[in-house]
DNA sequence: GTGTAAAGTGACTGACCAGTCAGTAATCAG
DNA sequence: CTGATTACTGACTGGTCAGTCACTTTACAC
């Protein structure tokens, strides 16, 4: 009485992990770590219960490699490139960087990891170290350069330029969650398109570095 | 072989309800929606599990109440009173919006409240919608109004009141988050004191509302 | 073909826990 | 003091699910 309904079986177990983890992603992203059921990841990523035993020793691991591998994952998409051109001013690469780092915040499965390592930092420490390390620090270093040099050059005014950077990240990393497909978080907020709010995150960025004017006086 | 090691039985039915909450609100955060045993709640009340459902009806009403309950519970503590200085300058309205603001965020029970509700906001909308327009609907038209007044004035540039109250919130309540007791979230964060990062939340802020010079020439 | 190893299955088990309820204890009215 | 009422208790039940494993299926070598 085995129907294996679609007859794929034994299809490349190089590819299991990675169909194991991409299921896990959205039931974990739409039940959190505790609720969602292995049966149902199973379910989605089309094997049965036992075979993700033979990819992930339990529940927990294999939640952690969900974290870990959409990071990764994704980060190697996230190729903001400004040795394109090194000799723009700050001013454009800044917003070379913000336009790359909105687009990358906005993407579902950024969005849901953040939301998945927000609930549990309780009881993973070690996880938010890893996210915080790979993608909040990096980021950080990068606009954080950025603004360091437009600082340099007298492009932006004096400020601390990593403190500045964890301004902008806080900005758009908050804006990324609150504009998702559910319930609006902020009046006024699910009415604007992402292009629009972006205007707004970069309008209000510029303006907190724009240099101050010497007195004419 | 009846026990109850305090001898403190049938002691108020009126204070209860709180009893369960503030227990509740621990044992959630530490644990999440799913993850909190009822007999924890119980026994960090100092009651049996049995009596916790003659106040609530199950788990999830308990959850929504201890939502509920503790936003509107701190909520009355925040009592940002700008009435008492009408004429006081926007900016010196906004300074003191932006401290209390920050003293309410960095609170125990608001990270904790957050977090809940960001970790649980694909399965209540609802709770979501609550807590946007209680917490941070409120908080945006207070400071929205600052700033508006501030930008009719003159004392800050022209600027969306309402958009640029939602850039201050995003950057307070996610420092907030960023701050807590657990590994921190970016390099360097874990290292300043509150006062610290409020001196830098707050100089972004009004640089970002600075009003641009008129052209001298 | 036949045999063997690798990959996958899903019924089953044991632990766990939300929710119940028969019973116990405190309190109070008369 | 007695009986009635209200507050509380915690052993129990039924359902759920992580993790297991004896078995089936596929792939491949010869």
């Amino acid at each position: 009485m085995s129907f294996t309904c679609d007859a794929v079986r034994r299809r490349a177990p190089d590819e299991r992990p990675h169909q194991i983890l991409e299921a896990a992603l959205e039931i974990f992203g739409e039940h959190g770590l505790v609720g969602a059921r292995l049966e149902d990841i199973a379910r989605r990523a089309g094997i049965a219960k036992g075979t993700i035993y033979l990819y992930f020793p339990n529940k927990e691991a294999l939640f952690r490699e969900v974290i870990r591998q959409t990071v990764i994952d994704r980060l190697d998409r996230l190729a903001v490139d400004l040795s394109a051109d090194p000799d723009a001013s700050a001013a454009v690469q800044l917003d070379a960087c913000m336009a790359q780092w909105w687009n990358y915040l906005r993407a579902e499965p950024y969005r849901t990891v953040y939301r998945l390592v927000v609930s549990e930092l309780q009881r993973f420490p070690d996880l938010v170290e890893f996210y915080s390390a790979e993608v909040l620090t990096r980021g950080n270093r990068l606009i954080g350069g950025v603004i360091a040099r437009g600082v340099a050059h007298g492009e932006f005014r004096p400020i601390e330029p990593y403190a500045a950077a964890r301004m902008l990240s806080a900005m758009f990393i908050t804006h990324s969650l609150w504009m998702g497909p559910n319930q609006s978080f902020m009046p006024t907020l699910h009415e604007l398109s992402p292009d629009q709010v972006f205007a707004q995150l970069r309008d209000f960025a510029c303006h907190a570095l724009r240099p101050i004017p010497e007195p004419t006086a």
